[in-house]
DNA sequence: CATGAAATGACAACCGATTGCCAAAAACTG
DNA sequence: CAGTTTTTGGCAATCGGTTGTCATTTCATG
């Protein structure tokens, strides 16, 4: 038995032992796992048989280092624990598993320049990178989307498929529910100053209060975490709006502990809207009134986008832009404008 | 300028590169970035200016296939969008990467069949593996870890390093928690049979329920998501208890909602103890009395361990298990036991 | 049955590093 | 200064596949 089955080793087959097997050359092996038609189909079925029953596995690193393929997308968040990057991630990588691809998870901690050295690593080990709301600059984004395949999510830059999520235009929703509240005192509570999706949400945000003619100021930055809601909040209340509408539920779930702890009731006193809809924006307290959008989806897209690039001939042509519907949920956490005194 | 300046090709640059540039073989470039000793140090000194003009970046494929080592690890969770990985994610992501590893990160969908499909896959392309919550059987993880360097997270396995996070004695200061507050009818919110966390902890807190003469009855078992959590709640109601110890906090935190919804007063008319104090455990209505750990520490540990087993040289006794500490953080989902009527 | 086209399989170079082995050079010894 | 030890650098094989090239086989056709 141990004579007939040249196995039995403990290192891991190659082509080499089915190849050895079936009595053909490495090479036809190759071929047949790859490209099934140059290959006599009975010969294929040997292999495959013999494949199957070695338990073969291929080798990614020797397939990345002989083709340039990889096999492998790399996925850059700037923080793991942010939970609008859950569903995100989720969604690449349901999508990359269906396609075969592996995912390089990579928390780039906020900082430029782990996001640029980063990238420069993956250049060997990914075929693509699908990057969500990048922290690096216009320019520095394109140079690296000319070495290799790219998707931006929440970040728009000329020549770089992206998928966008419409905060933009929930913004403005979320402002006709707080006027419809009467509310007339409202604030802006920004996100990092590198951050495009704050910079295009004020931008929608204060168009749209000009053609409302109601005030909305802004302030901030603050960095995307809950602990920077206390800041947030104390400067809200500071400035003397009944209304905020906070650049992410994090940040707004912040001000609703630091609220509390104040004393402050919301909404009675004070609204607060966010963004996203993350894990716990339901069940706060009160719920958050918040912008969602289906972020699982967005992730899915981007790895399509991705793909769609890497492999151009699998037709349709490709879309260099998709955007994402957002829509406001209405929760506990706005109400009517305190009666002026 | 072109025959002077080998560069300039679109191509990254290669070990070649630096050879041809400074007139040495392309193993003596091998040996001066990677033993440094080996090869003289004013050679050495212009093969690093030579790589660091051409901004060279190693090929870490390559390296991989050449030397068997890949400088990767993987690391394996039933589900990325449980909250309670988040803290475990990044705490093995920061040590990996201040030991120049890679994180691979996987999902296994709560699925034992994934679980040893990813592992297969794994043994190729990284070094070593962290196995948070497996669900395989102890057989077949001893199989996996004879073939590959692995550490598992919340799974004791003999003969195989792990970090246990020490939930079993916390339950039972859960336990005299409850017991100090009135309770005597006391459920415990199994999660998954093949969890052996919650095997685990149910023993303890049945074996301390014993000595302290009260009953805990148990119930479920249940999926460890927030969706679980109405049927525990409305399990929990039928059988009549004041109290709750769930698994999770997931599972807490979805049983506070459908309490509320039904019209069940926490703390009043019934007490919930939850597990792990995930993100959401602080803010949620009414903030959740939990058993909380340092998770991102477990992570490290974790990884430290394995790191430990890939380079056995560098000092220090290998441990084999290491057990975090976890205290009860009472907050305000557990109070007095309702008085009987 | 001869002929050409199509199908198939083998060989070998190659991807980019690592590493064992050996030779040349340098430094040291007496 | 000869003899020896140590240091240093280069050659070439190797990891496990992919892929271009070419020889051979197979088959249908005239």
């Amino acid at each position: 038995m141990a004579t007939t089955q040249p196995a039995a080793v403990d290192r891991p087959p190659t082509i080499h032992d089915i190849a050895a097997l079936c009595g053909v050359a490495a090479s036809t092996v190759s071929r047949a796992l790859s490209s099934p038609d140059r290959v006599n189909i009975r010969t294929r079925q040997r292999i495959e048989a013999a494949a199957a029953q070695l338990h073969y596995i291929p080798n990614s690193q020797a397939k990345a280092l002989s083709s340039g393929r990889t096999g492998a997308v790399g996925v850059l968040v700037p923080d793991i624990t942010n939970p609008f990057y859950f569903d995100l991630i989720r969604g690449t990588q349901l999508q990359l598993k269906a396609a075969g691809y592996t995912q390089l998870l990579v928390d780039t901690e906020e900082s430029d320049e782990v996001e640029a050295s980063t990238m420069e690593q993956l250049r060997k080990s990914a075929d693509g990178i699908v990057v969500a709301a990048s922290r690096l600059s216009d320019e520095a984004l394109l140079a690296a989307a000319a070495k290799m395949p790219m998707v931006t999510v929440n970040r728009d830059v000329p020549g770089i498929p992206a998928v966008l999520i419409d905060t933009p235009s929930a913004t403005s929703q979320a402002l006709d529910h707080l006027i419809s509240l009467r509310h007339t005192r409202i604030a802006y509570i920004a996100g990092p100053a590198t951050s495009q999706s704050s910079t295009r949400r004020w931008a929608a945000l204060s168009e749209a209060a000009e053609e409302r003619g109601v005030e909305v100021r802004r302030l901030g930055p603050f960095a995307p975490k809950t602990q920077s809601g206390a800041a947030a909040a104390d400067a809200a209340v500071h400035s003397g709006v009944t209304a905020c509408i906070a650049f992410n539920d994090l940040i707004a779930i912040g001000m609703l502990q630091r609220l509390r702890e104040r004393g402050i009731r919301v909404p009675e006193d004070m609204s607060i809207v966010g963004c996203d809809d993350i894990f716990g924006a339901d069940f706060c307290n009160p719920p958050l009134t918040t912008m969602a959008s289906p972020i699982e989806q967005a992730g899915r897209v981007a790895v399509s986008m991705l793909l769609a690039q890497l492999n151009p001939l699998a037709g349709g042509g490709t879309r260099s832009r998709s955007v994402m519907p957002t829509h406001l949920t209405v929760r506990g956490s706005t109400g009517p404008a305190p009666a002026p005194h």
